[in-house]
DNA sequence: GGGCCCGCAGGG
DNA sequence: CCCTGCGGGCCC
């Protein structure tokens, strides 16, 4: 059976499973019992995350995940190195160089406000951010990788064009769904100038909440356009459209659940109540064109198109 | 086939 | 709760 990247057909994200085999059978998740499903020479295509490993964070949209190795079977805890050529582990560098999106399975874990309450679930797909090496709690070299939800549109693993029956002989040149890869290469993340110099006048802090997150190797902050780019906002590429937030307040303020108003104080859309203002350096210059813009498109009830 | 892995059930 | 045995599936 071939590794699938992306979503499964038939599988929404938020789906629940009673156990492993389960994932198994839906094909979301194919190891029985490992937390990763992938080598290095295909990348991960999905993990599962169960709070078994003591080292590993879990933000909502973002996820610091340990890999595997090193680990005493009867204990859970770290009694060696682990060997990032282990076939999970590279599977997950693999994936980050590639820009391959990782199914996220969570798991049971009374202790993350993230996981279910029982079983497990299918939580979408994540981008791996980043990844590192670092001594853990038990005091072994652990790597983690840094996965970082994707939050555009869910695009649907195109359904099988081939017809039943119909078999290809010869050589596996394994066709692949093209439009799979031209969707990974879009979600590969712009880092270029702009966003990096808003990102360092804020020292990764969020312009909204003023938190900074703390991952492996450093601190993560998203560049968050104000008018959105490409059809149909056609918002520009430029300091002055961008903000420093953290990955939940981006998403909120992407989809509309927070908004600004032109002395740029933050509204929550739910409750129209200004709950604060956004943080500026003096250096930043906010258009607030862009603002408004963002603001009428997520207050005005005009259908888009 | 050997070894590995973020299960699972059962018993104390 | 912790520890045990018994595992399936996958990668090498």
């Amino acid at each position: 059976m071939a590794r699938i990247f992306g979503h499964i057909p038939g599988q929404p994200v938020g789906s629940t499973y009673a156990r492993r085999r389960d994932l198994h059978d839906a094909r979301v998740h194919r190891p029985t019992i490992a937390g990763i499903s992938g080598t290095g020479k295909e990348g991960a295509d999905s993990i599962v995350a169960s709070g078994g490993y003591v080292d590993d964070e879990d933000y909502g949209d973002v996820i610091v995940y340990t890999g595997h190795g090193g680990r005493d079977p009867n204990t859970g805890r770290q009694i060696r190195d682990q060997e990032l050529s282990d076939p999970g582990n590279a599977g997950l560098v693999r994936s980050h160089h590639e820009g391959l999106p990782v199914r996220v399975v969570r798991g049971q874990n009374a202790e993350s406000p993230h996981a279910p309450i029982n079983g497990y679930r299918y939580d979408g797909l994540y981008r791996v951010e980043s990844y590192g090496a670092k001594v853990g709690i038990d005091g072994y070299r652990i790597w983690q990788f840094t996965l970082v939800k994707i939050h555009d549109a869910p695009q649907e693993s195109p359904a099988e064009s081939a017809p039943p029956g119909s078999v290809e002989t010869g050589p596996q040149t394994e066709p692949g769904p093209a439009s799979v890869i031209e969707v990974l290469v879009q979600r590969i993340v712009r880092n270029g100038k702009v966003i990096q110099q808003v990102k360092a006048w804020y020292d990764h802090t969020c312009q909204i909440c003023g938190q900074q997150l703390e991952v492996a190797g450093g601190l993560y902050s998203e560049g968050a356009h104000i008018q959105a780019l490409g059809s149909p906002h056609q918002g520009p590429d430029v300091v002055e459209n961008v903000l420093c937030l953290c990955p939940n307040d981006h998403v909120r303020f992407d989809n509309g659940a927070i908004y600004l108003m032109d002395d740029l104080k933050v509204v929550n859309a739910l409750t129209g109540q200004v709950t604060g203002a956004l943080k500026v350096h003096p250096a930043h210059r906010i258009d607030v064109r862009h603002v408004a813009q963002h603001r009428q498109r997520w207050t005005t009830g005009t259908p888009r198109a």
